[in-house]
DNA sequence: GGAAAATTCAACCATTCGGTTGACTATCTT
DNA sequence: AAGATAGTCAACCGAATGGTTGAATTTTCC
């Protein structure tokens, strides 16, 4: 079963809008509205990518009035981030080089 | 540009398949036909999935004969889990917990 | 030289994806 | 009671996904 979630989370993760929304929900809960906002998306859009996540267990959801307030949820990232590790061992050797490279690209651009 | 090198990663990721055939490429160089063997797959479906990895960056190919050698190549892996280390302490508290879990379901089954 | 093996390529198929629009529901504001 | 606001739902669209089959290509083996 831990595969199929697997597959769900790194599903989630592949789009730039839903990790743009993660990295919102980082700074604290945000209504669909706001998570919609900075993307050139309508609200049904922003609605798909938000049950998506929820889909994932990358964020839950409470109601207050007439908005959605979701959260990040960080469990399935620790998974991935465990499954990733196991990796680790092919490319430590290289990790500081790609850490600087990536540095580098950032403030480039 | 980082961005979508992330989309096509963890998509790649994201099919069990391809997890699969990363797995078995972790033991060494392995040809299509040894990757497409453990799956109820056709050699062309094995095909493509290569491709995708490949196109993500995770194997690198070449050629002895009239056989692909695959190996695998673990820069993207090591992007992503740097991306995924982002947001690290939004779960370490937990990560604990979330290991034992694992380590449960694991022989459990 | 000819058959077998390891792939690739092209065409096809059903499903899913990411997006839209328009109608609907629920809640707040006035 | 009447808007306006926040969001969902259903239908649709074009493109991509994961799979197949069958023909072609390259290399090896007899």
């Amino acid at each position: 079963m831990v595969e199929q979630e697997l597959d769900i989370t790194f599903h989630a993760l592949a789009d730039p809008t839903r990790r743009g929304m993660l990295a919102s929900l980082a700074l604290g809960e945000k209504s669909i509205g706001e998570l919609a906002q900075p993307f050139a998306i309508s609200f049904a859009g922003a609605s798909k990518h938000v049950k998506v996540l929820e889909g994932a267990g990358l964020i839950a959801r409470r109601k207050v009035g007439r908005t959605q307030l979701c959260r990040l949820r960080p469990e399935p990232l620790a998974r991935a981030d465990l499954w990733l590790r196991q990796w680790e061992k092919f490319w430590t050797i290289r990790l500081d080089r790609l850490e600087a490279l990536i540095e580098a690209e950032k403030s480039r651009q």
